[in-house]
DNA sequence: CGGGCACTTGAAGATAATCAATGCCGGTGG
DNA sequence: CCACCGGCATTGATTATCTTCAAGTGCCCG
């Protein structure tokens, strides 16, 4: 499967270069100076399956992870069995930072298909408060526009329609595979409708009724997992109103 | 109304210390060796009143701000004229950390009565990267509980009742007062029923009609905006859950 | 004392959840 | 290679919850 080139990443050895990493541009890491694998005690770890936990809500935290490759879903699990969906992870990401609070996983992060990530351990980061303050400004700037989104989805779940936020959910998805330097107008979707569906705090059945009807509409083309948008202007439109205003304005 | 005592806080000037500070053990700063108000060119601010902004959405970051007395509310604007309120401050919080990700205000934060707050400079925090590692920590690990607190308001959006959600928002601001060595179980709230009702994405009438049912169940003691609760144990019962489950588990 | 704003209350309607059942795909094993 | 199995997804009918609309009350502030 590998050729003799010096370059070729080969998994299960610390041999993972950032030199190597397609990612370089989109990396929380690219703005540090002595950032590369192996010198600041990151490493990039072998690809773990679909289903395979990262960690667990309630485990110590030892580690912040960066995806490689794949993606990945964050779920919070409430005391009578319930999984909320918060996140989901495309390559670049960093996964973990909330356990910064406590020191205790708040979520658990799951594979959502094969992923590669690189390690970040803790001590690193401790160190990188003394040694590296350019990656700890990173991290927190990382953190910062986390709650940014937070918020954005409070303002989603809040006041808008259940088409309205399957339209956002689905420009988002658009928006994170351009900036990965992908189609954004035809992509597969990594995760299954339940993900989606507890993302978007609707029911499975609800947002493969608007898939349905999307499609009617000519606003989508799926089938199955793979989507395809005909006019990112039109989805948008139904992104923005659907129809009337869900909760009138306060001040 | 000021006595002569020499530790008595004297608003408008740089005369307010730490020292002085009720909150000391609250405040995030208090791990921090040379924490203190000139110091580390922190200040406490005059007393704003009811209804100013500490900033806007928009605006470039200048300075973070710790809540001394009073209380506030950050909410986020939409494009169309609609506000959602996404957090509500109490003495000791720390407010504006979403700007750190971009350094532009993501939200908008005005006093909802009368309130002190530290003000924090931005170049504080700055050299806070390269001088006061312990201060920096500080601030990235109260980023990761802001982050995880809007964890469990997504669950608290996506699965619960209109019912369930009140519960939780009173144990919550019981929770905070009690945390500041005020009564859990008799309090006034600082925020409009339409403040609440944003924040736990209802409408008003439905925020109202609640007061008024768990009331006449006796669950709660209302006039106007002073609550009294007489069993805790019985609201956290309404909060958990108070008929069948929204959503159906996923994963 | 008057006006306005915050809050409350009632009735009707819409949106999305729930219940129930079937279809489809992928994987597994005979 | 084909048939079966299980999870994922779709579809339909019904129901519940909460919103919306509309009106009225009381309190606070000027």
């Amino acid at each position: 499967m590998q050729t003799q080139e010096s370059n070729v990443v080969r998994f299960g050895q610390a041999a993972l270069r950032c030199a190597d990493c397609r990612l370089q541009r989109l990396c929380i890491m690219n703005t540090v100076a002595s950032h590369c694998v192996g010198e600041t005690g990151i490493k990039c770890g072998r690809p773990s399956p679909r289903g395979h936990h990262l960690f667990r809500q309630g485990e110590r935290l030892q580690a912040l992870y960066i995806v490689r490759s794949g993606s990945a879903k964050s779920y919070v699990s409430t005391p009578d069995g319930l999984e909320q969906v918060i996140r989901f992870h495309l390559p670049g990401d960093l996964i973990g930072v909330d356990a910064l609070g406590e020191g205790t996983h708040t979520s658990s992060t799951q594979a959502m298909e094969m992923i590669t990530v690189c390690r970040f351990p803790l001590d690193v980061i401790d160190d990188a408060a003394h040694h590296d303050p350019a990656l700890y400004a990173q991290i927190l700037k990382h953190a910062g526009r986390e709650i940014t989104k937070e918020h954005a989805r409070a303002v989603l779940l809040a006041q808008r329609g259940a088409d309205e936020r399957l339209a956002a959910f689905l420009l988002q998805m658009s928006e994170a595979y351009a900036h990965l330097g992908y189609s954004a107008v035809a992509f597969n979707l990594p995760m299954a409708r339940q993900d989606i569906a507890s993302y978007l705090a609707l029911a499975v059945e609800t947002v493969s009724r608007l898939f349905t009807n999307f499609q009617h509409e000519g606003l989508l083309e799926v089938d199955r997992r793979s989507i395809r948008i005909p006019s990112l202007e039109r989805l948008r439109a139904v992104a923005r109103a659907s129809g009337k205003p869900l909760l009138t304005a306060n001040g």
